[in-house]
DNA sequence: GCCGTTTTCGGCCCGACTGTTTTCAGTCG
């Protein structure tokens, strides 16, 4: 309900974007469209004194979420909707092209998505427009080629899975995903469930029930689209084969054709129904059955990509790699003095349910202007988390900004009366090579930056990465025990996970932080594991996976 | 549309960059 609502409030702030409103307006709705997604519990459950207790959320907004509530729609959204030309707000989806530029387009040139977008540049149309260039035109391209509809990020696709698997566990013995979402790839591009059933019929057919369209189906597989747009498939087996079906539909390809390339070598066959010598069976109940009968270690699904994972399971060294509850403390957080939307205390709480040893507090600096931070500010925030209690030990850090060249926020006396600091880019993301490297550089060498925040800024479908020499800024954080960050949000991942083993080898340790700016986004961190797994990190290549004191320590530079 | 060292309406998140202008609009974080 609250992510439901969360986007028609959104959709409500877009669209009188581009119908030109009151931007303190718009504003407004955004602010409550970011209060409901991070509220910590379900909106639909409360009253109307309540509602309006929400950051952001009146009188108007209250009687809005409530007649969603009531009658599944809004009345003045609708209107909006109906006055908008359909595909406008999907143009603004674009990076670099904002609702008034997609309006015009639509206007002049009844541009209504993102396909006749790319046909009118590439027949040179748009450079004619008022307000458009060449220019115009080539920044909009680089912001086509960013902008990927196939994929989602894998907060959707577990939110869909898991609704999947919810409706068929009762009906099977074991139900689960496997695919590209159980290896934790960054997007997914479709699901894959795997049910083992004695009654397949009753399972297929509640699955087609979830899908706004059923694209195949038979008796062992069968294709759904989603409301939301996803593909999904429901594999269908005897629970004799549980664990040959997992491993085969887990993938991933590459690693399945190593696997089996393998298996025939030693005169056996391997697929989804088992491991076979001839026409006789194996195993095929377990994962590990499998693997085993091949001489090899189990490999964990991050690890399944064919990138070293099957020698390192012959040669039985695969790593023990970090786990969820390794991870003692979040040293990447915001709060609603910045642009959180909970309180400082609030996440504290919150981090404390989660039962952390320790929590930092990192809300952003001066130089990124649109925060307002002041010194007075972060200082009255320490004295206010110097007097909270908790089981957690409490760190007062900061976001710093890495400037162009390289330089961060405040002087060395009020950084060095931080806990910990983290730094990141979130201006100039366009400078050449060098330039960035020598940045990023700098940064590490400052000797109170602790942690480079999400290093190559990306966003899945909004923001492509920033140019550095990978090689040059590993070698730089491991010189100088700067850790780089594993940016938990789904929306970023980053550090990726090939950059990850590339840092590891060059020796540098890693933090995997949420970056969460509401009580819900705490959650996030089971993403940034899997990305470290897909890394092949271990607990003793993450700093916040170390004890207190070893953290501290580590927080100490050496000059 | 919301909010208030608040009672009735003014202020709310600011500045830089870009490309297209000829003084600025659009976009972004």
């Amino acid at each position: 309900m609250n992510e439901t609502v969360a986007a028609l409030l959104r959709e409500y702030a877009e669209l009188t974007v581009i119908t030109g409103g009151d931007p303190f307006r718009t504003r407004n709705y955004e602010r409550a469209a970011r209060s409901v997604a991070g509220h910590p519990v379900d909106i639909g459950e409360l009253d109307d004194g309540a509602l309006q207790r929400i950051p952001g959320v009146g009188k108007s907004i209250a009687a809005k979420i409530a007649e969603f509530r009531d009658t599944g729609s809004i009345g003045a959204l609708e209107e909006l909707r109906a006055r908008i030309p359909a595909g406008v707000r999907e143009l603004t989806r674009v990076p670099g092209l904002g609702p008034r530029r997609a309006l015009q387009l639509n206007r002049e040139l009844g541009i209504g998505d993102v396909t006749q977008l790319a046909e009118a540049i590439k027949a040179g149309k748009l450079r004619d427009l008022d307000g458009f260039g060449v220019k115009s035109e080539e920044r909009i391209l680089r912001g086509l080629a960013v902008l990927n509809t196939e994929r989602v990020t894998l907060d959707v696709a577990l939110d869909t899975a898991t609704s999947l698997i919810g409706a068929l566990a009762p009906l099977s013995e074991r139900c689960e995903y496997a695919g590209s979402l159980r290896r934790w790839r960054e997007t997914i591009g479709d699901i894959d469930i795997l049910a083992a059933t004695r009654d397949p019929a009753a399972v297929t057919a509640a699955f087609a029930e979830h899908g706004d369209e059923v694209l195949v189906s038979g008796p062992t597989k069968t294709t759904i689209r989603t409301a939301g747009g996803l593909r999904a498939d429901l594999r269908v087996i005897e629970p004799e084969v549980w664990g040959a079906a997992l491993r085969y539909f887990t993938g991933s390809q590459a690693h399945n054709v190593a696997v089996r390339a393998l298996a025939v070598k030693r005169g056996l066959k391997l697929s989804e129904y088992g491991l076979f010598r001839g026409q006789d069976l194996i195993v095929s109940r377990t994962e590990e059955d499998i693997y085993a009968a091949l001489d090899m270690g189990w490999v964990p699904p991050p690890m399944r990509e064919d990138t070293g994972e099957v020698e390192a399971a012959l040669r039985g060294e695969i790593p023990a790699l970090v786990q969820l509850p390794d991870i003692v403390g979040d040293l990447h957080t915001h709060t609603d003095l910045t642009d959180g939307v909970a309180s400082l205390e609030e996440m504290i709480r919150a981090a404390e349910r989660r039962g952390y040893q320790y929590y930092a507090v990192t809300d952003h600096a001066p130089n990124l202007v649109m925060q307002r931070m002041t010194d007075e500010k972060m200082l009255a925030q320490r004295a206010e988390l110097s007097r909270l209690d908790s089981s957690m030990e409490l760190l007062h850090g900061t976001e710093l900004n890495i400037a162009p060249d390289g330089s961060v926020d405040w002087n060395a006396d009020f950084l060095a009366a931080f806990d910990i600091r983290v730094a990141s880019v979130h201006s100039h993301f366009d400078q050449d090579r060098r330039e960035m490297t020598r940045r990023f550089v700098a940064a590490c060498e400052n000797p109170y930056v602790n942690i480079i925040g999400h290093p190559l800024t990306r966003k899945f479908g909004r923001r492509y990465a920033v140019d550095v020499d990978f090689g040059e800024l590993f070698r730089a954080c491991a010189r100088t025990g700067t850790a780089l960050e594993i940016n938990a949000s789904p929306a970023r991942l980053d550090l990726p996970s090939g950059h990850i083993r590339a840092a590891k080898d060059a020796g540098v340790k890693f933090a995997i932080d949420t970056d969460a700016h509401s009580v819900p986004q705490l959650a996030n961190l089971k993403y940034g594991v899997g990305t470290a797994q897909r890394g092949w990190l271990t607990a003793e290549d993450v700093v916040n996976a170390w004890p207190l004191p070893r953290l501290r320590e580590f927080l100490v530079k050496r000059a």
